[in-house]
RNA sequence: GUGCCCAUAGCUCAAUUGGUUAGAGCACUGGUCUGUGGAACCAGGGGUUGUGGGUUCAAGUCCCAUUGGGCACCCCA
C-alpha cells in the first residue's frame, strides 16, 4: 500500500537498533515509556492540532457502534489525555517517552511516509525553560548515539512569544499575527521580494515589513528572558554547540506556547526539519485538565533514516549469532541436536542446521549465518568425546571435549 | 489535493530510437572438491519489460488508464 513499507529482517535489525538507542538513553535520564491506543475519538485531534493535519491528513472512518474514529496521526493528544485522566496520582515532573507508529494520508516522498515510528520525548509539570534544556540535552544524546556529531544536525529555536512581542514593537496589529507568523515560517523558502509582498498583502506598512525583515535576519534575542536563561541551561548542560536561535521557526501545530524548536540537517541536503517540538502549556487544560505546563519533541524513524543516508551515518548491522552446528552424516544428526540444546541453555544463540546436506553446504551456511563458531560433529572426534570447533573469522579450527565447549565457546 | 519526472532479472544497468528468441555484471544454485566455508574456472535457474487496455504487419520503445516511487507546491516527522 502506498506510503506504508514492509520490515524484512534485514531492516528490521535497523528499526530495533534505533528504537533500542532512544530507549536506552531516554532511560539514562530517568524518561519512562508509556504506549496508548492505536484508536481515539476523532474529537480527541480536532480541537488543538493543526487544522490540516485533522481535517486531511488523518485517517478516520465511523466504527460499528457509529462513532467518529481516527488512526493516530500523532501522539501529543494521547499523552495529554492519559495525564489529565489521571493527573493528581501521577509523579511529578512526568518524564515520558514512546515509539509509537502514526499514520498521516500524504502524498509520500523522500522522508515521508504514510505509515511511521515517531519517538516522542516529552517533560510535563516544569514551569521554567530548564525542561526545554533537558528534553533537547536527551535529543542530542539520541543523536550523537546515532553517529550524528557537532556540525552534522542542529536544532533551531524560536520562541513565539517573543515573534508575538516583536511584532507588538513594530506596531503590528494582533488580528494580523496568523498571517504574519504563516510568512515568517516560510521566509526560507520565499524569495525576499514575494515575502515582502504577501507582508504587503496581509497589511503592514513598509516600514513594518522592512522593520521585521531585519529584526529576523538578526538571529539575535537580546535580553528576552526566557531565551536568555534557555541559552545559559545549554551552556551547563554541554549542548550550546547543538544550537541556534532561528527567530523564522513558528511550526504549525495550534497547540504550541513559546518556546519552538526543529531539527536540520545543517547542509540542507534534505530540506525539511527532521524533528520537531515545542511548549505546550494548555494542552492538558483543553482536555479536561489542571494547567499543567508541558515541553515535547519528535522525530520519525523516516527523517533519520533520511538524515543518516545523507550524512553517511546509516550503520552495518549484520546478522549475528553464536553458534552455527554442523556435522558429518545423518548418525551424528541426534548428538548435534542435544549440543545444540545445551549450547542454548547456557545462552549462547546457536542455529542448528536442519538439513541432511553436505559438510561442505553446511559450512556456507554457517558462514552466510553470521555465526562466530562453528561445531562440527563428526565420527572420529565423537568416539573420543569431543568435538570441531571452527573460528569462522580466524579459520582456525581444533577439537575440544563436549564437556568444555560452552565454557571455550563463551571465551 | 494540484503540477511534473520515473518504472526492464533479487540488485545496478543495456537493448542500434518501432524491427529476429530482451542482454551484461554482481548475487543465487550446482560442479571441479566423497571429512571442511569466503578465491578461481565451468555450467545452470531466474523476466507474460509494474499492471490493464489501445495504435501498428510488428511495442521494452508510441497513446490512455491504473499501481508504486521521486520532485516542486501544501503540510509535516
Amino acid at each position: 500500500m502506498q506510503g506504508t513499507r514492509d520490515f524484512y529482517p534485514d531492516k528490521m535489525r535497523w528499526r530495533n537498533w534505533l528504537f533500542e538507542t532512544c530507549r536506552r538513553v531516554s532511560q539514562l535520564y530517568g524518561y519512562e515509556e508509556y504506549d496508548g491506543p492505536f484508536l481515539e475519538y476523532l474529537d480527541l485531534y480536532a480541537a488543538k492540532s493543526g487544522e490540516e493535519l485533522v481535517n486531511e491528513q488523518t485517517y478516520t472512518f465511523e466504527s460499528r457502534g457509529g462513532e467518529k474514529l481516527a488512526i493516530r496521526p500523532e501522539m501529543t493528544p494521547t499523552l495529554a489525555r492519559m495525564v489529565a485522566a489521571k493527573q493528581n496520582e501521577l509523579r511529578k515532573p512526568i518524564r515520558w517517552f514512546t515509539i509509537p507508529n502514526v499514520w498521516r494520508y500524504e502524498r509520500p516522498q523522500r522522508g515521508r511516509k504514510r505509515e511511521f515510528y515517531q519517538y516522542n520525548i516529552d517533560l510535563l509539570g516544569v514551569e521554567s525553560v530548564e525542561a526545554e534544556a533537558e528534553v533537547l540535552a536527551v535529543v542530542v544524546e539520541i543523536m550523537q548515539a546515532l553517529g550524528l556529531g557537532k556540525g552534522e544536525f542542529v536544532i533551531r529555536i524560536n520562541n513565539r512569544y517573543y515573534l508575538e512581542a516583536l511584532l507588538g514593537e513594530l506596531g503590528i496589529d494582533v488580528s494580523k499575527k496568523d498571517a504574519v507568523f504563516r510568512e515568517i515560517d516560510r521566509i526560507e523558502k520565499l524569495k525576499p521580494e514575494v515575502f515582502r509582498a504577501n507582508l504587503s498583502e496581509a497589511g503592514l506598512t513598509d516600514e513594518q515589513v522592512n522593520g521585521l525583515e531585519t529584526s529576523l535576519r538578526e538571529k539575535n534575542f537580546g535580553e528576552y528572558p526566557a531565551l536568555k536563561t534557555l541559552w545559559e541551561k545549554f551552556e551547563q548542560y554541554g549542548i550550546s554547540d547543538y544550537v541556534e536561535f532561528d527567530p523564522s521557526i513558528v511550526r504549525g501545530l495550534l497547540y504550541y506556547t513559546g518556546t519552538v524548536f526543529e531539527v536540520w540537517d545543517p547542509s540542507k541536503k534534505f530540506n525539511r526539519a527532521i524533528m520537531g517540538g515545542g511548549r505546550y502549556d494548555n494542552l492538558v487544560t483543553a482536555l479536561g485538565g489542571q494547567p499543567l505546563p508541558a515541553v515535547g519533541i519528535a522525530f520519525s524513524d523516516v527523517t533519520i533514516e533520511e538524515m543518516l543516508t545523507q550524512q553517511g551515518k546509516m550503520p552495518n548491522l549484520p546478522r549475528e549469532i553464536d553458534v552455527y552446528v554442523a556435522f558429518y552424516s545423518a548418525n551424528e544428526k541426534p548428538t548435534a541436536i542435544k549440543i545444540a540444546s545445551e549450547l542454548r541453555q547456557t545462552g549462547l544463540k546457536t542455529e542448528l542446521n536442519i538439513l541432511d546436506n553436505s559438510l561442505d553446504k553446511q559450512l556456507k551456511a554457517a558462514n552466510n549465518s553470521g555465526a562466530r563458531y562453528a561445531i562440527i560433529v563428526a565420527p572420529d572426534e565423537l568416539a573420543r568425546g569431543e568435538v570441531n570447533v571452527k573460528d569462522l573469522q580466524q579459520r582456525e579450527q581444533k577439537a575440544v571435549k563436549i564437556e568444555d565447549l560452552a565454557k571455550i565457546l563463551k571465551g
